[in-house]
DNA sequence: CGCGACGTTGATTTGCCTCAACGATTGTGG
DNA sequence: CCACAATCGTTGAGGCAAATCAACGTCGCG
C-alpha cells in the first residue's frame, strides 16, 4: 500500500512524527473498485471515511422517480463518505460508486475513534477538513439559489477543469441540477464563443 | 450574562468540569442587536463564531442584480458564522443581520484557538457540530436538486415549524429559492387542503 | 393619518424540461 | 475481430413550473 498521498493530505493541516504516521497507516485498509462497482449502497450503513488515491468516485441519491442526483465527485486526493450514516450509525440514502477503476483507503469510524484517542491531533485534522467541506457545500447552496444553469456550468468548468475528462456528461449535468439534453445545448453554446479547449 | 444555554448546547457532545466551563465562559462576549442591525457585512472579516441566545439572525448574500439569497436562519440555540471568512481570514461575502431583536454570545477565532489549546475536548465539540452542519447543508443541496418548490415548502414547514412566526415570508421564499409571489401562491394552495395552522 | 414595506392575486413570459428521433461511441459475446 | 446492442451525446418541437410584471389590499409605524 502506498500511503504517501494520504500522508501528504494529512500534513496539509497537522504535523506527525514517524510513530504517529505508522499508527495512522496501520488503521487503513486499501481496496480496489472496478468502474461502476459500488462502494456503498443506499440503506447500508456507511462505516468508513474514504480517501481516493486513484480513479474517481461519486456519491448520489435516487429520487422517488428513479432519477439520480449527484452530490459529490471524488478524484484522487479527495475524501468522500455518507457522513449522515457515518455519524448516526443509521442506514444512509447515498450511493457511492466508481466512475472509473479506483483505489481507495478506508478508515472505519471505530478506528478513527481510536486514532483520536491516541493522536488527538487528528481530531483537529478532521475538524479542519470538515470545515472546508462545509464552506464548499454552503457555497454550492448559494450558487444553486443565485445562478442560472449557464452560470453554474461556467463555474464548474473553472472549478474542476479536469473532471470533464473522466466523468460522463450526464453525471455532470446531474451535479449541476439540469438535464443531459439541456447540458448539451449549454455546452455547445458555451464553446461556440470560447473555442473548444479554451482560448489563446 | 446567562451562559446556561450555551453550556447546555456544549454538553450535548462533551462533558466539562466546573473549571473548564468557567474558562470557556470567560472567553465569550455577550452582545445585543436590534432588529435589522448588522452583525457582519459582506467584505468584512468575520472573526467570530456566533451563538444565538435570544431572537433570530440570518445569513445571506446579495447577487449582482441586488437580490438577496438566504443561506441560514439562526434562532436561539443555533450557531452561525461566515465560516469562509473565519477560517481563511479573508473578507467574506455573507451578510449577517438580526431578523428580530437578538442576544448573542461571540467566540473569536483567536480565543477559540486558546480554548483548543487548554481544553482539547472543544476540538471534538466543534468537529461534531461542523459535521452535523455539513450533513444538513448537503441534504439541502440534494433537496434543491431533487424536489419541486412545493415539496421544499412542505419540508420547510415540518423542519422549522416555529420559524414562520418570526421570519417574514419573503425571507423564507428566498431561503427556498423561489420568489415571494410564488411562495404566496404555494402557501395558500397548501393550507387550502390542510386547514390553517394544521389539522386535528 | 399617511407612507412604505409586505403580502396577495392575475396575466404574461421564459428558462428549462419532456419527448422523440437520430449519430457516435463503447463494449461484449460469438 | 466483427456484429450488434447498449449507452451516451446531440438536436429539435412542444410543454410546464416558476419568474416577471402589474395592480391592489393591509398592516405597522412615524
Amino acid at each position: 500500500m502506498d500511503a504517501s498521498p494520504i500522508l501528504k493530505n494529512v500534513s496539509r493541516h497537522i504535523d506527525l512524527d514517524t510513530a504517529e504516521e505508522q499508527f495512522f497507516v496501520s488503521l487503513l485498509r486499501e481496496k480496489e473498485f472496478e468502474k461502476k462497482a459500488f462502494v456503498l449502497r443506499e440503506q447500508e450503513i456507511g462505516r468508513d471515511s474514504i480517501f481516493v488515491t486513484r480513479g474517481c468516485l461519486r456519491a448520489y441519491t435516487i429520487d422517488h422517480e428513479g432519477m439520480e442526483h449527484v452530490l459529490q465527485f471524488a478524484p484522487p486526493g479527495w475524501w468522500i463518505a455518507d457522513m449522515y450514516s457515518l455519524i448516526s450509525g443509521k442506514p444512509g440514502s447515498l450511493n457511492i460508486d466508481a466512475v472509473e477503476d479506483a483505489t481507495v483507503l478506508l478508515l472505519s469510524r471505530e478506528k478513527q475513534e481510536s486514532l483520536f484517542a491516541r493522536v488527538p491531533k487528528f481530531e483537529r485534522f478532521f475538524r479542519i477538513i470538515t470545515e472546508n467541506s462545509l464552506v464548499a457545500s454552503r457555497q454550492r447552496v448559494l450558487d444553486n439559489l443565485s445562478l442560472s444553469a449557464r452560470e453554474r456550468f461556467a463555474d464548474f468548468c473553472h472549478q474542476f477543469p479536469s473532471l470533464a475528462d473522466c466523468v460522463p456528461q450526464k453525471m455532470i449535468a446531474s451535479y449541476l441540477g439540469i438535464t443531459p439534453e439541456f447540458f448539451s445545448k449549454i455546452k455547445s453554446e458555451y464553446f461556440r464563443q470560447k473555442g473548444p479547449k479554451s482560448g489563446p
